[in-house]
DNA sequence: ACAATTTGACCGAT
DNA sequence: ATCGGTCAAATTGT
């Protein structure tokens, strides 16, 4: 219950940075329609940009840090191996994705370069799709613990809601995306904390946190795994970031965010 | 034969 | 009691 309050100043930075945005782009919009020439309309893309920098900052900063409930450590847990680790991601940081497939039956789209098995669907309450749950394939051989929730959104059955949780500990470690997320994830503070044992965090990242902060680098993803299962829930970036109103910032981000680069992807950190 | 996926059951949290 | 996450046996694919 606490809380909320807090994060009051930057939720309204945020959705004045946004206003500021929608508003470019209106305007651009109004002068590529008029001239051919954009001295001006350059100068709205520089400020639009930093503006979307500015959010995304912000976004971050709201969204990072993990709501004081800190220092619980739940438990540890002592009894059932397996069981044991599943339920309590409680104070594991997490990082969400959403990506888009270029079709629905792109399930490579989903892909991020690493190996992971599935050992489970569930049906989620409110949800049109299933969720699926993938493991690393090296689980059992090399103790890796990483894992992830891949769920197609209602609306749009292209987006994929992937989330990951846990980091690899196994070969895949080196993988280029692993390392720079389990990177990023010590930078976060809160996080960098308790990376050690049995669940570093994470996180292959590629995606959009880079394209948004640096808008034109290209990213690819490779394909590996044949996830077969994506399903995200329509960007519920609310539900992502419970700090950010439900309302006009979730239609911008998707506007700005999904339709600008088409295979989109984009993250958020969470603890969760 | 081995590996991956499917699917119902189980378990902990709420 | 319900829901989400995982396990593990059965099934399917290579």
């Amino acid at each position: 219950m606490d809380g909320y309050g807090s994060y009051g100043g930057e939720k309204s930075a945020l959705a004045s940075e946004l206003a500021q945005v929608l508003a470019m782009v209106r305007e651009l919009e109004a002068r590529m329609d008029q001239d051919p020439l954009p001295a001006a309309a350059r100068e709205l893309c520089a400020e639009l940009a930093s503006s979307v920098d500015r959010s995304i900052r912000i976004a971050r900063s709201c969204c990072v840090d993990s709501p004081a409930s800190g220092s619980g450590s739940p438990r540890s847990d002592g009894g059932n191996a397996g069981a044991a680790q599943s339920k309590r991601r409680k104070g594991t940081p997490c990082v969400r994705r959403q990506l888009r497939a270029a079709s629905v039956q792109d399930a490579a789209a989903l892909d991020d370069g690493l190996s992971w098995r599935k050992y489970g669907q569930k049906d989620i309450l409110g949800a049109k799709y299933p969720r699926a749950y993938f493991r690393c394939t090296y689980r059992h051989s090399q103790g890796c613990l990483a894992t992830k929730h891949v769920q197609r959104a209602d609306g749009d059955p292209l987006l994929h809601d992937v989330v990951y949780h846990g980091a690899h500990t196994c070969a895949q470690a080196a993988h280029p995306s692993a390392q720079q997320l389990r990177q990023e994830l010590q930078l976060q503070p809160g996080h960098g904390a308790q990376e050690d044992q049995a669940s570093p965090l994470a996180l292959e990242t590629e995606g959009l946190r880079a394209a948004l902060l640096e808008p034109m680098t290209p990213y690819s993803f490779a394909t590996v795994a044949g996830a077969g299962a994506g399903a995200s829930a329509g960007a519920d970036f609310a539900g992502w970031c419970p700090l950010l109103s439900p309302t006009a910032l979730d239609w911008q981000f998707e506007e700005l965010f999904t339709n600008a680069m088409e295979p989109f992807q984009w993250d958020l950190y969470t603890a969760n």
